[in-house]
RNA sequence: CGGGGAGUGGCGCAGUUGGCAGCGCGCCUGCUUUGGGAGCAGGAGGCCGGGGGUUCAAGUCCCCCCUCCCCGACCA
């Protein structure tokens, strides 16, 4: 029994000033955890509850998979980062230490490579596969800037777990059972999700899916439709096909528009001197061609233009995620210098394209689809085209997303409105494939006798996000509501009479009963402390069914709330211990 | 790394033209109180983020640095 007279825990009446988001704010104020160092949080009593019955519920999940639980050291020799390159790759983000002896080591961000190696120490043969491993870890990260409290900091709690299979039909088996256990954890957890589609990125495999936490808080953005169950990530989304378009008829016009580098000037021009008959021209009707400097991880360099509808912006990690692993960067005043043919505020595709003579790539967004007609500029300072028709004056070298995505715009899989919505990623599962096996060599024998390259999988839980991404859903004005599977205790005993008086024997009694009958109690034995202060300590703290020994007691009854659903119950005393307890169970 | 805001007791904050470092909450003692963050009285608790400078005198003015929060960049 967690005794409020004696427990380590100190609320607070006001938020804490440096907590914006409401799981920190009110973590902090519940007395959940405490700041210790930039980035890092110290678990207080009732925090640490809360941790690790989040961790176990993730580990009953993987344990029920199959997959075994091994734990690494979190301080690791740089050598095994180097041979996958990720002792430089992962860049300012790695903690690197040194010893006395002045060697390398890092704290382990992620563990593929020591999953790998201990694999290929023990494994050699395609009998001993498939094979899942899973850690509860600290991991640590240098973030540039950690912020919401628990929700991005620079040590944490992470589940990482890897799958190791022999071909690809066993990796989608593999991957499927990992995906299916979180679902199962994140419902057990009362935790709101989404599975989106994300870009797997430079890291080569090929499914890769993100469980995001729908909250206001979170950093990632993400597109979900209204209609059917599609969702993606800002990345990864596709737009739906376009019906190609015939405007052939009209004709290609230069006009002269000086001073008129950007769209709003070239369409307040138009309206002015060359009205539409049927519409006013809108920036819609413009082709707006974006350069892009490309550069190879090899180091070499390509200007790339991208054609987008004049209404919307590039976005720039979208387009990055598709010409994945080469870097995206606006083109800089040097790269235009070393371009002459390019003309700002009055670039067109007609001069571009791979077999042109300048040959700079040309590529456009789907929306710019075949047979529609633009207003884009003509390459020469003060000229602009209307009636630049796509198939007819220009024809790109191919298409790429490029848009920057809008609530309202049609889903690839049903065509009803996608929605834009905020989310922080609480589990992710991937498809890794071969290349850190490859990378460590890590191989078996086949049936055949020959050497086979593993195909793994990696899927990752942040816990200590976790216990974030809920009290960011589970809380009111009043305090925190946790979930019944995850709260640091099932009941909270308030006793709100006079010290020494017979709510305190019916309190301690009814307390008695609870424990025998496993449940986890906090009883505010708290004395000189008035009713209403326990009240509001025990809304804040946020165990789900609150008790009140207080003057019902003179009726022979208690007081059960429901600190969930804000229901109160007077229960005769004797039946108190049973109704409590069935109250925990059936909740 | 860029932009903005802020560092004063455990928490939240005030501190004027430079002149004894304050308030509320919390904490300790005593008395009163006991169903919605009680009252009275008396206390404890400070490297005013750090360093340098100006000055008779710096929380306050000047310079440099650090840290925290927010936005962006970055981010399994």
């Amino acid at each position: 029994m967690l005794r409020l007279s004696r427990l380590f825990v100190r609320t607070l009446r006001d938020d804490p000033a440096d907590a914006e988001v409401p799981s920190h704010r009110l973590l902090v104020r519940a007395g959940y955890i405490r700041r210790a160092a930039p980035g890092g949080y110290t678990w207080l009593p009732l925090g640490w509850r809360v941790l690790r019955r989040v961790e176990e519920i993730v580990r009953r999940e993987m344990d029920a998979i199959g997959a075994q639980e091994v734990h690494f050291p979190a301080l690791l020799p740089r050598d095994v980062y180097e041979a996958t390159g990720r002792w430089t790759e992962y860049g300012d983000n790695l903690f690197r230490l040194v010893d006395r002896k002045g060697a390398d080591y890092l704290l382990g961000p992620t563990h593929e490579e020591m999953f790998t190696l201990l694999v290929k120490d023990f494994y050699s043969s395609y009998k001993d596969l498939p094979v899942s491993l899973y850690q509860i870890q600290t991991k640590y990260r240098d973030e540039a800037r950690p912020r919401a409290g628990l929700l991005r900091g620079r040590e944490f709690l992470m589940k990482d777990s890897y799958s190791f299979d022999i071909d690809d039909d066993g990796l989608s088996r593999s991957y499927a059972e990992h995906r299916d256990a979180y679902q199962r954890i994140f419902t057990a957890l009362g935790l709101p999700y989404v599975v989106v589609r994300a870009m797997s990125g430079a890291m080569g495999g090929s499914m890769s899916e993100e469980f995001l936490s729908p909250v206001e808080a979170g950093e990632d953005t993400f597109v979900r439709c209204t209609a059917c169950s599609y969702a993606a990530n800002t990345e990864a989304v596709t737009t739906a096909g376009r019906p190609a378009r015939d405007e052939s008829s009209t004709p290609l016009t230069r006009i002269d528009t000086p001073d008129c580098a950007t769209i709003d000037n070239v369409v307040g021009l138009l309206n002015r001197e060359y009205p539409r008959t049927d519409r006013a021209w809108t920036s819609a009707d413009t082709l707006k061609n974006v350069v892009l400097a490309v550069r190879q991880p090899d180091g070499a360099t390509e200007t790339l233009v991208v054609g987008v509808p004049g209404d919307r912006e590039v976005d720039l990690k979208r387009l990055e995620a598709q010409l994945s692993p080469a870097a995206l960067a606006p083109l800089d005043e040097a790269g235009f210098a070393a371009q002459t043919a390019l003309v700002r505020g009055y670039i067109g595709p007609q001069i571009l394209g791979a077999s042109s003579a300048t040959g700079i790539r040309y590529l456009c967004d789907p929306s710019v689809v075949a047979g529609s007609a633009w207003v884009t500029g003509a390459n020469e300072h003060g000229v602009h085209v209307t009636g630049l028709v796509r198939g007819r004056d220009f024809t790109p070298d191919g298409e790429i997303e490029a848009v920057e995505v809008r609530s309202g715009d049609p889903c690839p899989v049903c065509g009803s409105a996608l929605r834009i919505a905020r989310g922080i990623e609480i589990g992710h599962v991937f498809q890794l494939g071969r290349k850190y096996a490859d990378t460590l060599g890590l191989s078996v024998l086949d049936q055949n006798g020959r050497q086979v390259t593993v195909t793994m999988g990696s899927y990752g839980i942040g816990v200590s996000r976790a216990v974030a991404a809920i009290a960011e859903f589970a809380h009111d004005d009043l305090g925190l509501k946790w979930p019944r599977a995850v709260a640091p205790a099932d009941v909270h005993v308030v006793i709100a009479g006079k010290p020494g008086d017979a709510t305190t024997t019916a309190a301690e009694s009814l307390c008695s009963d609870l424990e025998r009958a496993g449940l986890e109690v906090i009883l505010d034995d708290r004395t000189g402390v008035s009713p209403g202060v326990k009240f509001k300590d025990a809304e804040l703290i946020g165990v789900p069914t609150i008790v009140i020994v207080g003057k019902s007691l003179a009726d022979g009854t208690i007081e059960v709330r429901d600190r969930l659903t804000g229901a109160r119950d007077n229960i005769a005393v004797a039946e108190a211990p049973a109704a409590v307890i069935g109250l925990c169970r059936g909740g």
